[in-house]
DNA sequence: CGGATTCTTGACGAGAATCAAGAGTTGTGG
DNA sequence: CCACAACTCTTGATTCTCGTCAAGAATCCG
């Protein structure tokens, strides 16, 4: 992990989507960026360890990220991808001397702007609704955690597989002539709708043959997202 | 729910535990208490329904209650149990104007201690670790969340159930000479065990045929621990 | 003594994991 | 430019866990 140069608001895409920073008022986010680090990140690098003291809150600025806790027994509990614009860290503002909870992984690589606690603390009595953002996604973290646990207990791994499919589509996807083409092996994808490789596979072929979708090495691309709705909706 | 005067703080019982009021003070307690209502639940009550507007933070004084988030297809997905001295509706402090974002209902009836938002408002400024408290409660409840999360995804049936029997007596279980006595239905145990009474009944069948438990209507009894956790943790 | 809960047990089947074996892609070095 | 290795995907056969259904036993209560 190289350090950069501080000053990295103009690392900032122009279009860039941050709901976490959204919540922040533009002279906020202007103090954010003025003390951030930019960090270049390579594939597989772990980011956080869970049980680690939480000593950086950090922003993904471009690549993809895991979220996912280790059990003892060595298997990995995919939590959600983390896309741009996605904040990651909370432990350091949320309670102070803290420990990270989940475990981050790079999947593609890419770079992260980074605060770390000291610069948090500065920062949190200068931007009010700084506490509030971070609160805010916590909670949507831990209401999108309910919702995927639900929907593992209740519905068939087909259902599951669907909801990946277009949620996947929503936050990784990007548009192209024949339709949303969704960078994802099969196997991540399977990791995603908590199920095995070969029952995912199963029926990404299936719905390949029906022409919902089209398969490639590494990718499936989506001409219409509303049969996989109906799939997940039904029953 | 019948209201019933403020200053409740008469009504904590003397041996009184709860880990949410320990993050705070013993001056930062007694202001809580002073503005407390107490107020009576009764047995199926929705004290807090999900989606609906975050209007109050509360503890369990006495009884039972069940948390849990509904679904659109009718089903419950079962999330905790709470215990005297376990405290709910973050969301009135977390994130001001918002919603619950789970549902809890009076599995046994005894009494609540409530603080309406503007009560939380002004205690905020008066107590600064209240919001320690509830980032950190919040934090707690995030974490064993993941942990149920991943039991189900990973460990059978058999093993989900001895943890549940484990973590159930440490909750609410009450010492006896014949060992620890859980008032759990085998409904409730499957409920939390994620899994069918059916399945549930046949395994704890068969503990009381090997004579790790003893089972009475409404109630199991155990008279070690040890045996379940042994269950839980190889494999 | 009904009647309502709660618990028990067996038979059966659906869903999905595992294993095995091979086909199709992509990238690399000679 | 070909050959080979590494990776990714596919498919079938098999096995197993667990949920569902049915039927009845045990317990509690008014």
């Amino acid at each position: 992990m190289r350090l950069k140069k501080r000053a990295a608001f103009a690392a900032l895409p122009p279009g860039f989507k941050s709901t976490f920073l959204d919540a922040l008022t533009p002279p906020e986010v202007r103090a954010l960026l003025r003390v951030a680090r930019s960090v270049r990140i390579s594939l597989h690098e772990v980011l956080q360890h869970e049980g680690e003291p939480a000593r950086r809150l950090w922003l993904l600025g471009t690549g993809r990220v895991a979220v996912y806790r280790l059990r003892r027994d060595g298997n990995k509990l995919f939590l959600r991808w983390g896309a741009p614009g996605d904040a990651f860290g909370f432990a350091t503002i949320v309670r102070a001397p803290a420990r990270y909870l989940v475990t981050i992984e790079t999947v593609q690589e890419g770079s992260i702007l980074v605060w770390d606690s000291a610069d948090c603390q500065a920062l949190i009595s200068r931007c009010p609704n700084l506490t509030k953002a971070v609160n805010w996604a916590v909670s949507r973290y831990l209401d999108g955690l309910i919702d995927v646990f639900g929907m593992c207990q209740f519905q068939t791994a087909e259902e599951r597989l669907a909801r990946v499919v277009v949620d996947s589509a929503g936050q990784l996807g990007h548009s192209s002539p024949e339709g949303i083409v969704v960078d994802l092996k099969n196997e991540e994808i399977a990791l995603a709708a908590h199920m095995s490789l070969f029952t995912a596979t199963r029926h990404l072929s299936k719905w390949q043959r029906t022409g919902l979708l089209k398969k490639y090495r590494g990718k499936i691309v989506l001409p219409s997202l509303s049969p996989f709705e109906t799939i997940t909706s039904d029953t």
